[in-house]
DNA sequence: CACATGGAATAGCCATGGCTAAATTCAAGC
DNA sequence: GCTTGAATTTAGCCATGGCTATTCCATGTG
């Protein structure tokens, strides 16, 4: 049966891989959205976290001294918050991630608004050999 | 600012979507793992389900009775678990929209392995409309 | 300068989904 | 038919990520 136990080893990392990814999509889709906020408004401040995530506020708190203590961002009480450098290259990348899935979901025919839903789960999953296959297809659909 | 919010609450409901599609897709996993075995052992045991994804035994059990709960399983106490109609019906969908995303992956150029892997995770965020556009575009690669 | 208002912090609750350790039960083989 | 080993059940712990209610503070305005 040590076939079986393999095999069973082999179909568990499946799981195992996408029970990580699932802890790591809160982080991202939290320091993307900071990101956008700076950009946007000069600021992040919870309030609008909150709103943009459909969360309460305490909850977006929470999830703030977590990513501190991660040294994705800094924080001054009362103040607003701001990313590290790690938090930033995070960001950016979950950003670039995030454009390509959704491109690419609208490239095959999917509308925009489905696209944009569907890019939200599905950008966390996505690995980087897969991300590259989009982009070539995206490359390709652009020349023709 | 009335603008500004109705956007927000836009963006709210993309993250609300994931993060419910992320309650199901444990439920998922398991009814089509437990659909799995059933067919291919004629019976579901908790270890078995318990090596495959890769958790502990206790941890299936839990999960177990939350099933059973909800309606998806039957169980007698020491003895296997069974799928109830409703139950066999979500394993099928999943089941049938895996292989589906999986064999698109492969199709746009991604290679098995990482096809597999990412699949894993990326079925449970397709929804209808992307899943019969990856559909129409197997009908297409398979013509062509 | 005082104070009202709104954003931030804190306290404390709940459900979920992991785990280990221990008790229980079933079944297989002697 | 007993006993032993494996599987199931149960108990109880922890972290995460939601929530409400409340308190605290900073700032802009009268």
């Amino acid at each position: 049966m040590n076939e079986t136990e393999a095999d069973d080893e082999v179909r568990a990392e499946s799981f195992r891989q996408a029970r990580s990814a699932r802890r790591l999509e809160l982080v991202e889709d939290y320091l993307e959205l900071i990101a956008d906020l700076i950009d946007d408004h000069g600021e992040a401040r919870q309030v609008d976290i909150a709103a943009r995530l459909g969360v309460a506020q305490p909850t977006v708190a929470k999830m703030l001294r977590r990513l501190s203590k991660d040294g994705f961002i800094t924080q001054r009480p009362y103040r607003g918050v701001f990313l590290t450098e790690e938090g930033r290259a995070v960001a950016e990348r979950s950003r670039t991630r995030h454009r390509i899935v959704e491109a690419f979901l609208c490239a095959v025919g999917v509308s925009p608004e489905t696209a944009r839903l569907d890019a939200e789960g599905i950008e966390h999953h996505v690995s980087a050999e897969t991300l590259e296959v989009f982009e070539r297809f995206l490359e390709r659909a652009a020349d023709a």
